[in-house]
DNA sequence: AAATTATCGCACTGATCGCTGCGTTAGTGG
DNA sequence: CCACTAACGCAGCGATCAGTGCGATAATTT
């Protein structure tokens, strides 16, 4: 509704309080429980008052959805290899890598501890280049795979590894993760 | 520490008032966000004073801590199909469709973000209930399966669908994934 | 049955959170 | 360069939370 009459005002100060109040999140996740991560807190290590936090996100809850949709949120486009087996190898070897990081692995606990969307914001960006890289091996004449049967197969694994066991998945076992998918999916 | 000197005390009172509280924390996670979990608003809805809350349970972490590990305990024997298709099919299409429930659901987010032992504490029991199913497949003089690498392909993507996506899965899902993971095994 | 002691309820205190007007600063368009 | 307004800082106000002695209750032992 009006959405033409509301200037945003993506500007230096905005963008720079926006930054310091993400990684101000980051860092206390970092390092804290997730118990102390109240808006004042949070306003304190950004070095911003915490009416700005109250203004532009309203609770805790969707400030940490902010950050995680940001944060797991990258442009980055998965460089072709020329098949399927090296874009996908390469590509959840990147994420593992990603994951098993113990400052991003708060974020994401923190994140599905905030609200049912909570897990979604942490994933979405990961089902887009999972769908990604699938298309192109189907514009290459390969095989058409269902994106959602190989997130299970892929990111299932990988995630309930980070979030449900003490140490997670390293990027050589992701490897023989997607090796063994492929495997799978010659013999069916 | 003088561990002996202490004795626990499981009679009456105690274990009404644990499970009052148990109940209560299941209730406001079920209609409330996991924001206003505090500790008295769980004392206020299980009818009990905060201090008692304060005193047992310190902080809402160790509170949901031993309220997922209570409820994600059960005695349940899998009662014995005769094949170890047939059993992991009925364990895991239960495990599904306790997963399902909303109200599970959100005391697992909740528990997942209250701490890094958050999410051991939900499926620490599933891992002890299929090492049995497995170790009993094995004294039928099937093959000897690795517990690890199975919770990778069977709760791995039951958990994913749960916690990171907007529906979980449903039993019938459940049994296909078994399906599809012993067939796996056997082209191997 | 009486003594013992773990556990709980009560009253109370400081600290902090969530939130709201109001003035000021700093990006944006003319 | 100037007007305009979105965004931020400041001061301050209930409300609630986290935590602490102290007495009462009830389970356990002798």
């Amino acid at each position: 509704m009006a959405e033409s009459s509301t200037h945003v005002r993506p500007g230096g100060r905005s963008a720079k309080v926006r930054a310091a109040v993400h990684r101000a999140v980051a860092e206390l996740l970092a390092e804290e429980e997730a118990e102390t991560l109240t808006l004042p807190a949070v306003a304190a290590r950004a070095g911003v008052h915490p009416t700005t936090l109250y203004r532009r996100w309203g609770s805790t809850a969707q400030l940490l959805n902010d950050v995680a949709t940001s944060r797991f949120t990258d442009d980055l486009v998965v460089p072709d290899s020329g098949s399927l087996d090296g874009d996908l190898q390469r590509w959840l070897a990147d994420v593992a890598t990603d994951v098993a990081d113990p400052d991003t692995l708060a974020l994401m606990r923190a994140t599905i501890g905030s609200g049912p969307a909570g897990g979604c914001a942490c994933v979405e960006d990961r089902h887009r280049q999972l769908g990604a890289i699938i298309q192109r091996e189907q514009d290459r004449g390969g095989q058409a795979l269902a994106v959602e049967t190989a997130a299970d197969f892929l990111l299932g694994p990988l995630y309930y590894r980070a979030v449900f066991t003490p140490e997670p998945a390293s990027a050589d076992w992701a490897r023989t993760l997607v090796s063994t998918y492929l495997a799978t999916l010659r013999t069916s």
